[in-house]
DNA sequence: TGGATTAGGTTTAGCGCTATACCTCGATAG
DNA sequence: CTATCGAGGTATAGCGCTAAACCTAATCCA
């Protein structure tokens, strides 16, 4: 069936071990006649390696486990911005010749075997909440190299990557704040003492200390989704007369809040001023076309890769993530405050 | 380091066998005192198995390869709707008890040894184009059993799934002609004699013929991109003075040629109707609401899973693909011809 | 009562590769 | 002229698991 070493090296004439130096560029201690001879063998065989063969020998998988939140069995797909980045991280990998091996958590216990069983040599958290992380440690995953992203724990100490949530939140309420805003919403998930939500809402009221302006108590939670975002904005206006802004922390949230205020009667940016929060494509499509605080997912992705790549090649690692700058995009859900 | 078969053996007092019988469930040949013994020694040591030394020994890997077309090294990422069924293959695999190892595709000849060397069970390549596919043959990928999805060979003989695009092009074409339009335009990327967009071209006319229509030659041919529909929007109105409606084989493209239509002036749907092919959630984001032809995509990616399954295991497999039914969903870009 | 079966194991022989130690021979140095 | 060394290999011994053959005592049926 499948070709061996073994095969190549009696065609060849030579020892496996010899054809193994060859294969591997260890070619110091081959002579150059004997590399060509093994090579051509090969190439005329049609020899590839056998992955698991050389895992089990070398106790190294070329392997990356990739695990994303999967949320229940019923959870039709992920969320845009995890797949985009899930499609950077593979293209990363691939440059470093390493294989990706991609995988859904919909419990964390229940992925300790299937990963430790693959001797991963680093894994790649994408977007967990802040206790799972901690269950899907290297015990678990049963790869020393863990990094994550845009993810928190309760001590800040996970090595990974994740975007500046404070200052991209500060920027869009100052964005807010400079137009003349005042009365400005906070509209995102319900959050504790750590998290995504929390360092943009620590952020958010930065601004306003920042202006030397107090502010207001206006906060809605609600969950991420377009739907809940609609369903916000039609009743928002009743909720809070006052308000002329809001930031939402997140694009998709923020485009449904859009549509609940339109069909509500409240025109945006007009009435009610919206930034939103990841710079999805999608903000171009909309009308208004959002205002939102832009994230570097390439730039994130890539970046957690080479880090998992030092820790594996060269064993050195960050001890804490590394913070990847954002960027207000104005667009045009938000203009100055009626006099 | 890792616990292996050998120490829960030595712990439980019984050969490895035994020990590799009870973890595969194979309880016919052990007693249940046994069973149960060497159960509980294997959890108390933590004892996972190693997958590269079980599928060297079974020549089996519960890996199934995910292949998806990387276009160019720089591309940023794949599309949407490509992106959603990578998220859904991966769970349906997930239920089968397998592993996904996502693999983005440039060159499909690099692409040879990466994966040969994986022995993956299966392999399943999402939306290539008719020419690729045949290079990522069984013997490419060195996988027996493969899939396609959204893929067509020019024989027609590939197995896997795809939406039945002609019917949905067709259903397309029928609804702007119910609505009295005569003048329709067909935008799409470039299309030789077989694949995704000759399908639906062809569903596009027969629509004209089972109404008895002469199909106007209106024709135009631009990549499946938001950029390049705008652009062509901008100009459209110059280029086919009498056209009313257009239908474009993909939704961003349908969205991209609506905002150049706006941005010229002309209206939608009062001026021009509009209807699209996918159903991205982005239909319901953008104003006006796209109508489109909708992608079961769940049961796309689920149906192409379980008949590799069904290959892997049973060795059983449908010579021609499977066509998934499609339905047109009527939202705000179409209406009536203008009197 | 004895040959055949069966339950419940064990032993053996790899799967395909690589780390490590070892060998051999010619060149080199003292 | 021998001791040393490096170039260019080879031989051995696993990595952790499983398929297949084999073993043994108890059971079974005619």
């Amino acid at each position: 069936m499948r070709v061996t070493l073994r095969e190549v090296a009696e065609q060849a004439g030579v020892s496996m071990m010899t054809v193994s130096n060859v294969m591997n560029g260890n070619r110091a201690r081959v002579s150059p006649g004997t590399i060509e001879k093994v090579q051509r063998i090969a190439d005329e065989l049609g020899y590839v390696p056998s992955a698991s063969a050389r895992s089990l020998a070398t106790k190294a998988s070329r392997l990356v486990g990739l695990l994303v939140p999967a949320a229940d069995e019923d959870s039709l797909m992920i969320s845009p911005h995890t797949m985009a980045i899930v499609g950077l991280i593979e293209r990363e990998l691939r440059k470093y010749g390493y294989h990706l091996l991609l995988r859904g958590v919909a419990h964390p216990d229940e992925v300790a075997e299937a990963l430790r069983s693959w001797s991963l040599d680093g894994a790649i958290l994408l977007g967990f909440l802040d206790e799972e992380v901690g269950k899907l440690t290297k015990k678990t995953i049963g790869a020393v190299h863990v990094v994550a992203i845009d993810s928190y724990s309760a001590n800040r100490l996970t090595t990974g990557t994740r975007s500046d949530d404070f200052a991209g939140a500060r920027l869009a309420a100052k964005h807010l704040l400079d137009l003349g805003h005042r009365q400005i919403l906070f509209a995102g998930p319900a959050f504790s003492g750590v998290g995504v939500v929390h360092e943009r809402f620590e952020g958010f009221s930065q601004a306003f200390a920042d202006a030397g302006v107090e502010r207001p108590d206006l906060v809605e939670t609600v969950n991420t989704t377009y739907a809940e975002g609609r369903e916000l904005g039609l009743t928002l206006a009743g909720r809070h007369p006052g308000m002329t802004a809001l930031f939402a922390t997140a694009d998709i949230l923020a485009v449904g809040i859009v549509h609940g205020l339109t069909e509500a009667g409240i025109r945006v940016p007009e009435d009610v001023s919206v930034v939103g929060f990841d710079d999805l494509d999608l903000c171009n499509y909309v009308t208004p076309k959002l205002t939102t605080v832009s994230q570097d997912i390439a730039r994130k992705a890539s970046t957690a890769v080479s880090i998992l790549m030092d820790s594996i090649e060269k064993g050195e690692r960050p001890k804490r993530p590394v913070t990847i700058d954002v960027s207000l995009v104005e667009r045009e859900s938000t203009a100055p405050v009626r006099a």
